[in-house]
DNA sequence: CCTCGTGCTGGGAACGTTTCCCCATTTCTA
DNA sequence: TAGAAATGGGGAAACGTTCCCAGCACGAGG
């Protein structure tokens, strides 16, 4: 589309009899123009396909009209709905998502900048773990690059951010499972790096504290929110003795390996066993049974963060700290505990 | 990273004491620099946290080195490994991923080459079905704008590709539904708008007709390659009378939503119906049983599309149509079919 | 009739690199 | 030893756009 030479914006002028500077108004939608003059330009412009050369204006405007998505490594189905967020808030915009996928194992937060300077973008778009890094944070800022936070759960009023409540979701979760009667339960965090992982516990104690249950350090288990991580963990809270009656995976895909543990130790959900997800990912309508699960918006999340991104990148205040709405589905691997 | 003036190539020069050109020299790896001007100018650049800026070079050397990505909303996980497969390769070069998913209702092809237009890439990468369409690889050949394919099923020949053998492997699964003792065999096709859909319908007829036997339209149904596409396609193939004793799906998402009706209708898999997927996405694990499918190494087959993209790039001569080894991985969702 | 604002337009200088062309010095070849 | 070739380096133009500033017409008010 660009070899064979493009017009440029001086041949557009030529044709339409006018100076470059005009042109340039005109394809700006600059006032200080005649009707007459822009109909002549926008028809010399469409007869001769011309379209700006973006890297020009990126130079001259120190602007590259990229935005960066920063996420690590979580299930696909979340990167999906996060990248469609977002690009569904791009579209008709003339910015252009970069992914920026990092491995926490290899890359430290240095390489992250280094990454982020060279990939030379207007803004970046924070997605767990990140959106908690505080020195990635600090760094954003004292470069001048402009950032907004994908469900943050710590350090707030630092920049604009979408999330929903992780503490009061798990709480729920867990009075779900409380009010059917469930007494012993077992939780499956999930990777340690992700500080919803704490949030969600915090909430699931708070719930299970407020019904007068101790929660035995035994019954918690940790995953890394993948679907082999789980299944181990499911492992180990199902050899117990006895074993839990219900488990609260802190994601859908941990929750799938439940059942799947469940299954190879003969045990029927959600008849013998209770299991409770965490996102309503595409996973938990796949599975069976379907999953009772805390829906988190994350494609609306993402477009909202995105706003807020263009709000700063159009010089307009920064925007504060929104929270979006979670919601307790009640599927079918949820049922009161069997009566022994 | 940049608002608060980056440090430019001529502050370095500066710094250096050399001319701007000899630190162009240096940047690029170019000779004609002795090793202590190198070194001298190396430590400048580190001094001032100089990294070059993308627009400048971009503008002159007329490149935006970024690339595109064409896909048409698949399944995540499908998504992801092409994504990864495109980074993993990327890794290192000064090329950034740029997502373009397009959606085929709505944009028609003269949306999507306007998209890539004025998406000032150097080059894209074709998923399917953009990589079977012929209008646009004309456009993008027209336009001088390099792409590599990524599964094209028709028009090889036509720029680098790289693909797994569809009909063979569909051709393969059939073949082992046949050795189960399996006669009535049911199949889902995938979106029609996807060439591999027809590729894999042919495979499959083909281990039926060796076998002699004669697949009745009846059992051939379409889906969309979505998991709720998948679920009406099998209720309808359930329906009948005689229910298939096997259904082939043509991807793992229909694969998981045949599992799902069969369960509606009380059938156990694998011992009333026998179900075989396509690609061993993640899905194709988490459900249970899991799935006999194809194994379709998306990930590996971005990474050799990007590697071809990169070499034309580099001014070196295009490569030809790739094939990559596809596997039939028999896992518990298939059996012969209960002796009635 | 002169002046003064106001709306439209153009000239020229940036923006930060690379590239073309040039010169001086060194090294190799015959 | 002379000439050719290679090496190390610099000056200035170019890439395609936007932005600052000035100029020009036109109508209104004195």
């Amino acid at each position: 589309m660009s070899r064979p030479k493009r017009a440029t914006i001086v041949d557009v002028a030529r044709m339409a009899e006018v100076s470059a500077k005009t042109v340039s108004r005109v394809v700006n939608n600059e006032p200080h123009v005649t009707e007459a003059v822009k109909t002549r330009v926008h028809e010399a412009m469409r007869a001769l396909r011309y379209h700006p050369n973006v890297a020009a204006q990126g130079l001259v405007r120190s602007r590259s009209y990229l935005i960066g998505l920063v996420y690590e490594k979580p299930s696909p189905s979340y990167v999906v709905e996060l990248q469609k967020g977002a690009l569904e808030r791009l579209h008709g915009e003339r910015f252009r998502l970069v992914v920026l996928p990092v491995e926490s194992v290899t890359e430290r937060e240095e390489e992250i900048i280094a990454l982020l300077r060279s990939a030379a973008l207007d803004a970046v778009l924070l997605a767990p773990p990140a959106s908690d890094n505080a020195a990635l944070m600090r760094e954003l800022r004292e470069g001048g690059m402009p950032f907004a936070r994908i469900s943050p759960t710590r350090l707030l009023g630092n920049g604009p951010s979408v999330a929903m409540d992780d503490v009061a979701a798990a709480q729920e979760a867990a009075e779900h499972l409380i009010s059917l009667g469930h007494r012993r339960i077992g939780v499956i965090k999930g990777d340690p790096s992700h500080a919803a992982a704490d949030a969600r516990l915090v909430g699931t104690m708070q719930a299970l504290t407020k019904a007068g249950i101790t929660l035995h350090p035994e019954l918690i288990e940790s995953g890394l929110f993948t679907f082999d991580s789980g299944l181990a963990a499911a492992r180990r809270l199902l050899a117990l003795n006895p074993p839990p009656t219900a488990i609260l995976a802190q994601n859908d895909d941990m929750a799938a390996a439940t059942i799947a543990a469940a299954r190879e130790c003969g045990l029927h959900v959600p008849e013998d066993l209770s299991v409770v997800g965490f996102d309503d990912s595409d996973i938990s309508r796949v599975v069976w049974p379907p999953l009772t699960t805390i829906r988190q918006p994350v494609e609306d999340m993402a477009y909202r963060a995105m706003d807020m991104l263009l709000h700063v990148l159009k010089g307009e205040p920064e925007g504060g700290d929104i929270h979006l709405a979670h919601e307790l589905l009640i599927r079918r691997s949820t049922a009161p505990p069997r009566a022994n």
